[in-house]
DNA sequence: CAACATTTAATTGTCGACAATTGCCATGAA
DNA sequence: TTCATGGCAATTGTCGACAATTAAATGTTG
């Protein structure tokens, strides 16, 4: 998160079953665990060096989270995320993010929306120097919608969206390897929406915010259907 | 559930620590767990008859659906909702409500808005014969919201609406006392967005449960704002 | 008497072992 | 060959005990 600081040091998490439940977020997320892999607690707690009571708590907190599937004396395996429960992940984004920056507009302070335009600044300056669209729609994409719900002052809807479901974008992004097109008119989308917000507009922002999800989810769509029709052509 | 068999042994849930979770998530619902008091591990062990490992699962979940609050080493308590964050909680199923109003209306079968008419009618003649206010709004109205959850056909919806933040919704109204007043416009309310969803126009199905949720939290708001007015007087 | 330091009791975190359930595999019969 | 069946290995569920940390209680000192 912070480039600023390498931070080599593991963050100081105050017990073992939270440390672990990180790293195997991000594991997971990164792709080292595949999706669809299946999982075992004795494999996990050999091979993280910890017993399998406080595993067993990080599991709880992975599946709580979605990014594990466990069903009873049978086993936990990593989520692997159809297209269907992608479309599905994106209505709910569509309907929280709008609400966070409709609160945002509302709530927002002056700091903070400078904050949010030092990102569009930064992103912008990366993107023209290294045409770096990977990097830009891969973090820099969350970043900004992470600062919008952190503006909406809106404590559920911080955690729903960023402990929750964001993990779960980046887990489809590495899962579908989809490092987003259209980096130019979310660009354009993401300068509407900061206007929108430091105008106060919440309404606008609220609109904006919207369509900038469901036009993220239509690209989405499109590049799949592609993709089939490439298959179906390669088949024959 | 099924009371064709006398059930003697609860063969429901599989494991122990599913069925203590949902003891407790109903024991706090219920107000039986006071909002806001201290929950030790080993008493609630010894309490429901079991170790500490699956309860300490249990509560893991609890606090993963907002049912408690844990601080490492220290401890949890039952989650005890302030007007602050149930303010937040109601902008969070405005989001979500709506967006699933919406897809109700696309994707409901005939035989599912028959069965919502069905739960509306029932509604009405329970209201008619007992003038049962508080029943129509405590459990009704919930099942009513339910069904149009249900009828999105989205599984991440259901999940974050009816296993998570509907238990806050009941735990507010035992915490608050508040068995929802103004239900003859809810009734309206319910009937309009039936109608909305019953001929597909989803933009409409959309705004009216938004605004129905809207108004139900403006409800809220009036209701503080008179109880507080009413404690300055009597403290004078 | 108040403020601080130390001790102490209780609770949480962690571990290893045992019991219960599941899925696999081999064996045998149709 | 295919299907059923029984046993076996592995994994999950549960338990009790020990270590680490915290909050309170006690005693001490200015």
């Amino acid at each position: 998160m912070n480039s600023i600081v390498p931070e080599q040091t593991a963050p100081e998490v105050r017990t073992l079953a939270e440390r672990v439940f990180h790293e195997l977020q991000d594991a997971i997320v990164r792709g080292e665990l595949v999706p669809g892999s299946k999982i075992t607690e004795p494999g996990l707690s050999k091979a993280y060096g910890i017993s399998r009571g406080p595993l067993r708590e990080a599991m709880r907190r992975l599946e709580a989270h979605r990014l594990i599937e466990r069903v009873p004396h049978v086993g936990a395996r990593v989520v692997k995320l159809s297209m269907k429960e992608l479309l599905e992940l994106f209505d709910v984004r569509e309907a929280l993010e709008s609400m966070a920056a409709r609160l945002a507009a509302e709530h927002m302070s002056a700091e903070e929306i400078a904050g949010l335009r030092e990102v569009l600044a930064l992103h912008e300056r990366q993107a023209d120097l290294k045409s770096g669209e990977a990097y830009y729609q891969r973090e820099g994409d969350l970043d900004f919608h992470y600062r919008i719900v952190l503006g909406s002052h809106n404590r559920m809807l911080m955690t729903m969206l960023c402990d929750d479901l964001y993990y779960l974008v980046r887990l489809y992004r590495t899962q579908f390897s989809a490092s987003g097109t259209r980096p130019h008119r979310a660009f354009v989308e993401h300068h509407r929406i900061v206007d929108a917000i430091e105008a106060g507009d919440a309404e606008l922002a609220e609109l904006l915010m919207r369509r900038h999800v469901s036009a993220s989810r239509a690209n989405v769509v499109e590049r799949y259907a592609t993709i089939l029709t490439q298959q179906a052509e390669a088949a024959t």
